[in-house]
DNA sequence: GTAGACCTTAGAGTGAACTCTAAGTCAAAT
DNA sequence: ATTTGACTTAGAGTTCACTCTAAGGTCTAC
């Protein structure tokens, strides 16, 4: 069992951005008699899948959408799936953007070099 | 020549972005007798770039730092060239993540479908 | 027993990058 | 001549995803 400020140290986010999450219901931890939440496992893993989907830009509302899924029951199985297709296709598109970009850095970068070392001769 | 909206056209993007963009020092086309802005092929090659940088998730202010150095001439190459250099280990660096996030979701994906159909059979 | 460090809440504030509005000018088409 | 549509401006508004504040409660160590 982990404090809220364990779980966001063992995460690399801060409690404010957890308890933002847990106000958008994307994820819901136990509260001790004294109200204190409390993260488990399972919430570590749900929140390390989370800020996985987060680092490749899936909006908020989103992840929000597929937790709600998960609650409802395996019937939205399809649902969630179709989700992560999306999702996946969006990262190769990002991807295919982000290497063509890289290229054409990398191209500028060497005329850059080539036309300082001109410079310095 | 082109307007502004042919501009916009042309790019993919809003007059409203390319005023912006104008207000923030990152383009600057002449204007007509009439006040109205005249952009040329080296101000669509420019936008084209200002696109890739941002697509690639370049903040605007690194745009705006990167358009400063260029109009202050030939002496500021070196550093031109290191922020070029910083933004392609920026996009190495998200190609990784993403790589990686790609190859966690195939698996899941994989998963959903065979959990579905088990439940087909 | 009190100081300090943690926790709680509702709700306000922030920064980035647009995006839009209102009020107005101007040139071309009918 | 007037309507249409594109252009102009300054500045306000929006959305996203946090991020922080204020006011207060509770637990642990000295």
């Amino acid at each position: 069992m982990y404090t809220i400020s364990e779980t966001a140290e063992k995460l690399g986010m801060s409690a404010h951005t957890l308890r933002y999450y847990e106000k958008e219901g994307i994820i819901a931890p136990q509260r001790n008699e004294a109200g204190i939440r409390e993260f488990d496992e399972q919430h570590i893993l749900w929140l390390q899948f989370v800020k996985k989907m987060r680092e490749t830009q899936m909006p908020v509302t989103q992840i929000k959408a597929y937790t709600k899924l998960f609650q409802e029951g395996e019937h939205t199985a399809g649902d969630r799936l179709k989700l992560l297709e999306e999702h996946q296709q969006y990262i190769k598109d990002q991807i295919e953007t982000l290497q063509a970009t890289d290229e054409m850095l990398t191209k500028k970068i060497t005329a850059y070099k080539k036309a300082m070392k001109g410079i310095l001769n």
